[in-house]
RNA sequence: GCGGUAUUGGUGAAGUGGUUAACACGCCAGAUUGUGGCUCUGGUAUGCAUGAGUUCGAUUCUCAUAUAUCGCC
């Protein structure tokens, strides 16, 4: 069966929805952060200790899957699901923006993308068929519409002409799905042009997809204006009884203010890499573990109920992650997780109460500290 | 005891009679937004064993001392 969104409650104030998912494995409720698992691992994490933090869903990615350990091998397993031991919903992105962002030289065509494999150099060609082709073998709950993910400077034209292109491949790549278990989302390109995000969003809404993301909003070092602009931009033309992806972002804040902007659910690679660089998230800001103020602090990296905190001292994860222990990454990224899924757990209750506004002002004192906002 | 060689930051070391003493590691700090899993960017010796001398100028040349190391008795 398709996933199956259900609108609960709307917060008063914003854009906010609490909402819940159902899937073939199972619902949750959203607001949701999607912790990423690129090549079927969310990085040092077993699939119980992902469970143990409440996430609702999980991400994987077809173009790392597609180059190892290759579709077929996962479709021999018996999907992703089972190849992983993973039983929760998971969604695929589509290696759209791989495509852009790590494989070269790029060669964009009407039929796809030729590009070199960052594994071994193989020259290999994604096109839309082929990236639904290849997700639907991993039988993942959610696909995504194989797009082109353009950098944000690029100018008006081009973004007029790419979005338009995504659009073609966003037909071809309905055409082309065949899994009848799994959901297809179209994805809301045109960098932060208000005329062209609304032109994508509603032609894209007019396909009629299980859901809809928001793409391209986490390409460059944009500023945070920009992107909340892109969002604003984008998701009033989303259908409301749809899920709404914004894809990439997950830093705390950007997930409060896409909430605000009637955003569902979100994936980003930040927590587990700030996590496999010594940084964890605290209510009172980020924080280097390495820093030598830490050596003799036996004291949890915040008030936190996660596995880490309740057992584990910043002096103690301090002197894995300086020793190079791959435990060390593991406490950090359980933490960072679990971080920002409490986020939205609160969200949903701020939505709940009607005070997600509120909620936001609160959490930025702390997180930033009153001189900053 | 005699003779040789050496002594550069926390470590391993490069180097020159003359602006800011290379590089690496470590250390200190910062970065990271649909993940190329140990990455990237900065900072880090006011001083070249100590003392004296030669010189316009010495870490670089000379002498003494200390320490280390090798060889010989």
């Amino acid at each position: 069966m398709k996933v199956k969104y259900t609108l609960i409650k709307k917060d008063k104030n914003t854009q906010g929805r609490l909402g819940t998912i159902k899937t073939n494995y199972g619902t949750f409720e959203t607001p949701m952060f999607m912790p990423v698992g690129t090549q079927a691992t969310v990085k040092t994490l077993s699939p119980e200790e992902i469970k143990a933090l409440d996430a609702g869903i999980i991400l994987a990615n077809t173009y790392h899957l597609c180059l190892r350990p290759g579709e077929d091998i996962i479709a021999k397993a018996g999907g992703l699901h089972k190849f992983m031991n993973y039983n929760g919903p998971i969604l695929t992105d589509s290696g759209g923006f791989q495509v852009f962002s790590l494989a070269n030289p790029k060669d964009i065509t009407e039929e796809g993308v030729t590009f070199k494999s960052h594994i071994n150099g193989d020259k290999l060609f994604l096109s839309p068929e082929r990236a639904i082709e290849i997700q639907n073998k991993l039988d993942s709950d959610i696909a995504m519409c194989f797009d082109e993910c353009p950098p944000a400077s690029a100018d008006y034209n081009y973004m007029k002409a790419s979005i338009e292109r995504t659009l073609r491949w966003a037909e071809r790549c309905q055409k082309a799905h065949h899994n009848p278990q799994q959901s297809l989302f179209g994805i809301v390109q045109g960098g932060y042009f208000e005329d062209l995000r609304k032109y994508s969003a509603t032609q894209t809404v007019k396909m009629n997809f299980d859901g809809y993301s928001i793409g391209g909003v986490a390409n460059d070092n944009e500023s945070k204006e920009n992107m909340y602009q892109a969002i604003e931009y984008s998701a009033p033309y989303l259908p409301k009884d749809k899920i709404r992806y914004l894809m990439g972002v997950g830093d705390p804040i950007d997930i409060i203010e896409g909430v605000i902007r009637g955003v569902d659910i979100f994936d980003c690679v930040i927590p587990t890499r700030l996590a496999r660089h010594g940084h964890a998230y605290t209510k009172r800001g980020k924080i280097n573990i390495l820093n030598n103020k830490y050596k003799e602090d036996f004291t949890p990296l915040d008030e936190c109920n996660c596995y880490t905190c309740q057992n584990y001292t910043k002096s103690y994860i301090r002197h894995l992650i300086v020793a190079n222990e791959t435990f060390g990454s593991r406490l950090l990224s359980i933490h960072n997780l679990n971080f920002l899924i409490n986020i939205t757990k609160e969200i949903r209750t701020a939505i709940k109460e009607d005070r997600l506004l509120e909620y936001r002002d609160n959490f930025k004192e702390l997180y930033y500290g009153k001189d900053k906002t």
